[in-house]
Parts: structure tokens; C-alpha cells; sequence
DNA sequence: GGAAAAATGAGGGACGTACCTCAAAAACGC
DNA sequence: GCGTTTTTGAGGTACGTCCCTCATTTTTCC
């Protein structure tokens, strides 16, 4: 049926080993050999089976994803559906191993990014803040032939292969049209909260963000950006205080997680459901808040997606292989209560037992 | 390093032979070793090398795919994304072969799928609208051991395996609240248009749309669904009859394909960017109505999604395996200028010298 | 307890590729 | 044209699984 090594030599009139040397380039044949294998190839529309090859060469794909130690349903949500990804990857040789750093110590994250070469990786997916420490350790492990791809947020100077996540400047500029476009034609202020200002993909949503309330919706103001810190606690203040003090505050901007305070909060105050709540990430908590008309609109990306996307993407780097683009590209998706997917993002593997 | 058939054999203490039997579910092995064998499998965590598997049973996967042969923007993009998918998948020894048939002609489907299980396929692919005809041919399909898979119109009375799309109704109410946050607080009409009323995906979407539109915005008028029968020159007539004598219509709803004549219409009409309009499906034209602001929202299935998810629901079935339901769910996509994606939809195999 | 039936073991060939060795052939340098 | 180097061929083993056959053991049933 589909032509085989075999058929290659038989057509191009060449052994076996020869055909062998070319399409694994190794050294000792000429040009004109080459050539003509590769006119064979051609001609038959030869595609190497990968699985085959894997098979003989016994690669194993092991994978480091490397989170922050932050305790939040985003991150959850996310390693469960990287372990999820990597238990379906499983039947393919691919095995993932999950690190944590403490998300306020590069130092650490350095040390152990350090450790991974010499543990029989094939590739690092990682989500961290943008430090100069960083960009040298990832430089490290790019020396040594280990692929890296940047988690959620990106890494731009750090020269990792690849990006897997949203772009979060149009994800801000999302948000700003529905919260625009849900407030109406009316005046109003809108509350923006953001974990911390030196999170890239934070500030990049608020560019996003602001780009549109100016141009489109002049007549809402978007306050400064309040910062949570990762507390609840903190979160919880701010929002009461400033709901109290600017009654024309008609919408909140969520940028991050941290979804129960916030709705908690509103619910303390009486307020559920009476602004224009639009937030980031599905969370389960969000998921509910959605049903129960809390939130009024999510900005997402498919978790789901974005963990196979980033095991495929480091796979081909690590094969050295071109990838499909257009696969691997993570929506900007909006969720409301009207859209809202069944099952969560990811769920436990349906079967382990590949029967 | 990882546990292999050997391994299990060893563990549990029976024969390769034995271990092979259990692993492939064939007869006569005891309830007693069976167990003992599937022990050994979860103490030691083997998971089946599929590639080699596949291999070993030199099994291929030929799969046919059904489309009607009208020729709309959305029907060549979802052909263009199987054929992409199905480049893709060939590495994985699956092949994809199209089929069209006249629209009109249900008989001619029937024969047309008649003649697939003769020709070593493993799974059929099908969009069509539902009649009793179709039913039956559908049941001699499964007869004969192969999956079917209805695509984007769902064909549940016929006993499909799996139906790859979004929920439709689900899909007209999120048009349903877009279309009333997108109008506004004010009074006014919303023109609906479909292809016809017979396709099951136009009357679910109506449905959908007309419960978000009654019960969250009473104060708009939802008209009677104009059918345009595919025919661009139809639409034309009856949306530029409709807004010269409805002066109070500010929303337009196309629940199928033809945005090209609808904004051309509207464009003659100077009412480019003037009405609210949504509508389904993100072909190039919708891209480009998207950005100059002709069209206000879509809501959109991924093609590249849901043709790889259709081939790995054919091949899972085929393969008798149990499905990972959480990534073949087709999400219903919310799509505004600000969250455009930047590639197409199906773009080109990038490269397919698997180097 | 003996015959029949069921369960298990042992072994081998196949799938398509990788990678190794050793020998043979061809090309090269002078 | 001889020796040297380079190129090519032939053949084998391995990867992990499937699937087949035939022999042997165990169980079942009367």
C-alpha cells in the first residue's frame, strides 16, 4: 500500500543501508546517490512512518512542565489538565513530570531549571515572570538542546522556541468591548483588578483593555488598576472600599484569578448581579458564577487545548519537526452563561485501561 | 523503563501468550487470570505502545467523508480542513477520501453510501439533512461494522455514533444575548434570516434565539425567519424588501451561510456598520466583514478542531476505544474583531517531509 | 477416573524503521 | 595500476505489539 523503505531502494536501484544512510543523513554517500534516493522518495510520495521509527530508535519523551507554587484554581485547572495531557501522551512515549518553584524566588527556579538536562528530558514547558536570571538559565537549557515553551504568559526576551498560550493584549481589548458594549450607551466607572502589575500578561491586558474603552466607550472611565497580591484578603478590602466610595462604578475588570472573593465580596455588599462583571480564566468557581449570573462574561483559553497544543509543540521541537501552526494557535475564547462548555476543561481521562 | 508486555507477563506470573490474550480481549482465558493480568497491568502502570500496536496490526484507516455538493464558502472550508486534517493524520497510517452528493437527491446519498462498505473503508463522515432514507442507509453502514459520524447538522434518529458540532440551540441563544447586549436598552426588531427551515441546525438555532430574546429582552421583536434557499440573488431581494419597509429593524441574525450577499446588500443599502449583525460561521468573508466592522459578532465552530476530532472519534470507534469526551466537545465560539485569530481556519499542511 | 473441553504455554513471523558490523565494490591519488 | 580511501551492499538485531499454530496442562463433567 503506502511505499516502504524497501520500495525506495528497489527504486532508486540502491541497497537498503544506503537508503537508510540518506534519510537518517548520515555521512558516506554521494551526492548523486543522495540525489537519486531522494528522486525515489519523491517520486513515490515516500512519508517516513514516525511511529515505526520511534519505535526502533526507543525515544522516550520526557517532558518538565514547571509551575509556580501558587495556590490558585487556575493553576490547579492547568496541572490537571497537564497531567491529563500527558496521561492520553502516554500511549505515544511520552511521559510529563510536574515541578513547582516558589513564585517569588528566580533564584530557585534557576536551580532547578539547572537540574533538568541532566535528567533525561526532551523538552521544558514553563510559566514564570520574566527575569534576567531566567533568560539565562532558558539560554542554558536551549545550549544543551532542550526546547522550552513559554506557559500563558510569555517569555519573549528570554529566546524560548515557543509561546502557548493567548495573545493577552487582544484579550484585554476583548474584554473592553464586551464590558463597553454590556454597559451600554450610559457614563460609568469601571473597577480593574490585576494580581500584580509586573505579571506581563497582566499589564497586557490592560493595555488591551484600555485601548478600546478609549477609542470606543469614551464615555466609561476605567480606574487604576487595584492590585490583589494574590490575597483574597486584600482583594476583598480594596473592592469593598472603592464599591463604597464611587457609586458610579457600573462594571469590574478582572484580570486575573481570584474569582471567589471578588464575587463573595459582591454578594456581601448586596451587589450580585447588579454590575457587569468580566473576568479571566473558566475556573470551576467562575463556571458557577457564570450559571448563577455573578459574572457576566469569561475571557478564557481552552486549558484542555493548551496542554496538548504545548506536549505537541515541544514534541516537534524536540524531533526537530516543522510545525502545524494553525493548530497550535489558543483561542481568545469568550464564555457566557449562554455558551458555557459541558464538561470542564479537563476532566480525568476517560479510560486508562486502552483496551 | 517503561513496563512492556514482557513485564506484565512476569508480574502476573502467566505466559506472553496469555498476557496478549487479555490485552485483546479474545476468548479463553479464565476470570481468575484475567484478573491476576490486569493486577499486574495497574501495579506496574503499563500503558499499551499504540504506535507500536498499530504497527504490528498494519491496520489502516481509510475514511470517507460525505458532503453536500452546494458550493458555499463554509462547505469548501470544512472540505479544505478535512483534507488538511486527514494530511496530518496520514502519519498516523489514516487516509481521508472525499465524496460528494447533489444536495436535492437523498437517493443518491443512500446509493452513494451503499457502496462504501465494499470499498475497505473504516468510518464514514456525514453531513446531511435527515430523512427516513438516510436512516436507513446509515443502519447499513453500522450493519456492516462501520462508524458513522454526523457532522455539523446532528442526525440523532439515524443511530450515529457521534455527532461532531456544536449544540445549535445552545449556539442560537449566545447569538440571542448578543444581539440583545449588542442593541441595547431600546425597543426595536431583528431581522432572521436562514437557508431553509428543513436543515435541523437553522430551526435549533431559531429555537435558541427566540428563548434568550423573549425571556432577557422582551422589548425586541425577533420577525419570522426569511429563507433564502441558498440562493444569494433570493436573500438579496427579500433583506432589501424587508429593511425598506421595517424602518424600525436595528439587529440582523443570519443563522447560515451568505454573509457576502447580505453585506453586499446592506452596503448598497448605506447601511454598512449602521445594524447589528450577527451571524454563524467564520469564513474568509466573515473575517473580512469582521474587520471592517460590517458584522458585528459570529458565532463560530472551529473547522480544524472539529476535523480532527471527527477523525479521532472514527478512528477511536473503529478501534473500539473509549473516546476522551472532554477534548472532542466543539466549542461554540464567540468571534469579534478583537478576537479574530489570526491564521485561517485550515491552512495548508505546513510540511510534509516528516524530516 | 476417564474423556472431553477449556485454558495456558512456547515459539515464531510480521509490521516499518534504526543502527550496527563486515565485506565488497567503486572511486581516487599518484 | 597499485594502494588507499570512500562508498555501497548484505545481513543481522532490536523496538513493542499482534496474531497465528501447536503442544501441553488444567479443569469440567458424567
Amino acid at each position: 500500500m503506502r511505499p516502504t523503505v524497501n520500495d525506495i531502494a528497489r527504486e532508486a536501484g540502491v541497497s537498503l543501508a544506503t537508503v537508510d544512510r540518506v534519510l537518517n543523513e548520515r555521512p558516506g554517500v554521494r551526492d548523486k546517490t543522495i540525489r537519486a534516493v531522494n528522486d525515489a522518495i519523491a517520486k513515490l510520495g515516500y512519508v517516513r512512518d514516525l511511529a515505526a521509527a520511534n519505535l526502533a530508535r526507543s525515544r522516550n519523551y520526557r517532558m518538565a512542565v514547571v509551575l509556580p507554587d501558587t495556590e490558585s484554581q487556575f493553576l490547579q485547572t492547568l496541572e490537571a489538565a497537564m497531567l491529563d495531557a500527558g496521561r492520553v501522551a502516554a500511549t505515544t512515549r511520552m511521559e510529563v513530570r510536574l515541578h513547582r518553584f516558589p513564585a517569588e524566588d528566580p533564584h530557585a527556579l534557576a536551580t532547578l531549571l539547572a537540574t533538568l538536562p541532566g535528567r533525561d528530558y526532551a523538552g521544558v514547558a514553563l510559566m514564570a515572570p520574566e527575569t534576567p536570571i531566567l533568560r539565562d538559565a532558558i539560554r542554558g537549557l536551549r545550549v544543551k538542546g532542550l526546547p522550552v515553551v513559554a506557559l500563558v504568559s510569555d517569555l519573549p526576551s528570554t529566546g524560548r522556541d515557543h509561546f502557548s498560550g493567548i495573545d493577552n493584549r487582544a484579550a484585554g481589548r476583548t474584554a473592553g468591548v464586551l464590558m463597553g458594549r454590556y454597559l451600554g450607551a450610559g457614563p460609568g466607572q469601571v473597577l480593574v483588578i490585576g494580581q500584580s502589575l509586573l505579571a506581563r500578561d497582566t499589564i497586557e491586558r490592560r493595555r488591551g483593555f484600555d485601548e478600546v474603552m478609549q477609542r470606543d466607550f469614551p464615555g466609561v472611565e476605567a480606574l487604576q488598576t487595584l492590585e490583589s497580591h494574590g490575597s483574597s484578603q486584600t482583594l476583598r478590602q480594596i473592592v469593598a472600599e472603592m464599591l463604597t466610595n464611587a457609586p458610579r462604578v457600573r462594571g469590574i475588570y478582572a484580570m486575573c484569578d481570584g474569582h471567589r472573593a471578588l464575587t463573595q465580596t459582591l454578594a456581601d455588599m448586596g451587589l450580585s448581579g447588579k454590575l457587569t462583571v468580566i473576568c479571566h480564566e473558566l475556573t470551576p468557581h467562575a463556571r458557577a458564577a457564570l450559571e448563577t449570573g455573578e459574572i457576566s462574561a469569561v475571557i478564557t483559553q481552552n486549558l484542555g487545548h493548551l496542554a496538548r497544543s504545548t506536549l505537541r509543540v515541544l514534541r516537534a521541537k524536540a524531533d526537530r519537526v516543522p510545525l502545524d501552526e494553525s493548530q497550535e494557535q489558543i483561542r481568545i475564547e469568550i464564555v457566557i452563561r449562554e455558551n458555557l462548555p459541558l464538561a470542564p476543561d479537563a476532566s480525568p481521562a476517560a479510560a486508562e485501561t486502552a483496551a
